[in-house]
DNA sequence: AATAAATTTTAGACAAATCTAAAATTTATT
DNA sequence: AATAAATTTTAGATTTGTCTAAAATTTATT
């Protein structure tokens, strides 16, 4: 089954919207791809014959295994383009997701078996989302110490190196709790510090060895 | 300006084949493309709104100024990811001419000058094709000794290396003249000897030796 | 130079992907 | 439960790139 750029595109949506809503809208897509809702009914149509799908209409749909497939190997792609970018054309991070956008729908399987091998078969990608591997299976969403977390990108505190009170104390000063929302803005190179964001509230000061007791797991949300 | 892929597919083709005819027919451009000649006079309409080209019905046409900047630009998009694909992905040099139809569509100026420094900016391709530069020069279609000639492609005798009678008697006997067209049709690594064909007709054996003082330049012809 | 052959262009149609506006359906509110 | 609001679908149009068949033009041949 080869499907075009405009198809990729629905399936990678529609795939990145039933990660969490289980049933997609017609608008949720149309908000995600800025096309009109009616632009999508004409594509849910056309990939429920493919069977890439299952719809009935004003009923929403989901991807079936098919397209579920698909949708995370053009994920694959996606990422795998964006960690060569970053990684070896030494892109910024924030630079390469419209390129990322065109490159993934090259349509070769060996050009995607080759640039996986060549970076090494990463597992993440520079903004620390899991690449499916070749066979689809996706690695679990990293947990990262706060001081490899990529910067402006929306995380959740996940877990606390210690639970020594001194740190405990230091940390509910902080308003630093487990599920708290928490975005890295800038990192010091000269004390290794961070400035941190916390539930788009509370700008705080982490220094270096408070940074290295709180590991982070990516929220995740709509497009890429 | 920024082209489609199909307009650059044209363009390209124009300019590949007004290089040796001057000015250029819409069947020729037809069969290279593979279409129909009714195609290609859409396209010449509205490649002439765009100032692309100069075009008269009847009369023929031929890329002007900007039309050539552009076509040698997706030239150079095309023979840089030929040379990513061969040099870092090990594809075999015949593998990759479809993958590189696809990429040469890929839209980021920034993407060809990384690209173009990552792979340490290059003055050929994996095909012995010469790769213009940032602002559009071409390096002068190299004369490779037959030891570095790649295999199944066309070339021609452009010097040999000696002038003693031992070498003009030897290439005599095996009809190697100046201009003689040949292609390698074999290495063998045991003794670096190798299999040619000359002038589409002979099958002969070169000695590493004899193969060092021959040197060849590709014949220039339409596709890639 | 007249006619035949080849080439090129026009005319009209089609598929893919999109749009706007109106109609159909579902969901929310009084 | 009736009506209003929001959502979704249909109907019909548009753009890009393509096609075939017929008409126009150029080139070649007798």
């Amino acid at each position: 089954m080869t499907l075009s750029s405009s198809e990729e595109n629905y399936i990678k949506a529609i795939f990145q919207l039933q990660v969490k809503d289980g049933m997609v809208s017609t608008n949720e897509v149309a908000a995600v791809l800025q096309t009109s809702a009616a632009s999508v009914t004409d594509m849910l149509k056309k990939l429920k014959t493919k069977k890439l799908l299952v719809y009935e209409k004003y009923k929403g749909f989901k991807l079936n295994n098919e397209g579920r497939k698909l949708a995370i190997m053009v994920i694959r792609k996606h990422r795998l383009w964006e960690t060569f970018l970053v990684n070896i054309l030494h892109f910024n991070w924030d630079e390469v997701h419209e390129i990322a956008e065109q490159l993934e729908h090259i349509q070769s399987q060996q050009l995607i078996d080759h640039l996986d091998d060549f970076l090494g078969n990463p597992a993440f990608d520079p903004h620390g989302d899991p690449i499916p591997d070749a066979s689809g299976k996706m690695p679990y969403q990293s947990q990262l110490n706060l001081n490899q977390f990529p910067l402006q990108i929306a995380g959740e505190v996940s877990a606390v190196g210690s639970q020594s009170p001194d740190i405990l104390s230091l940390l509910e000063h902080k308003k630093i709790t487990i599920g708290a929302k928490l975005k890295v803005m800038q990192n010091f190179a000269f004390d290794n510090s961070f400035e941190i964001n916390v539930n788009d509230k509370e700008r705080v000061h982490i220094s270096s060895q408070l940074a290295e007791q709180i590991y982070v797991k990516k929220i995740l949300h709509d497009s890429k």
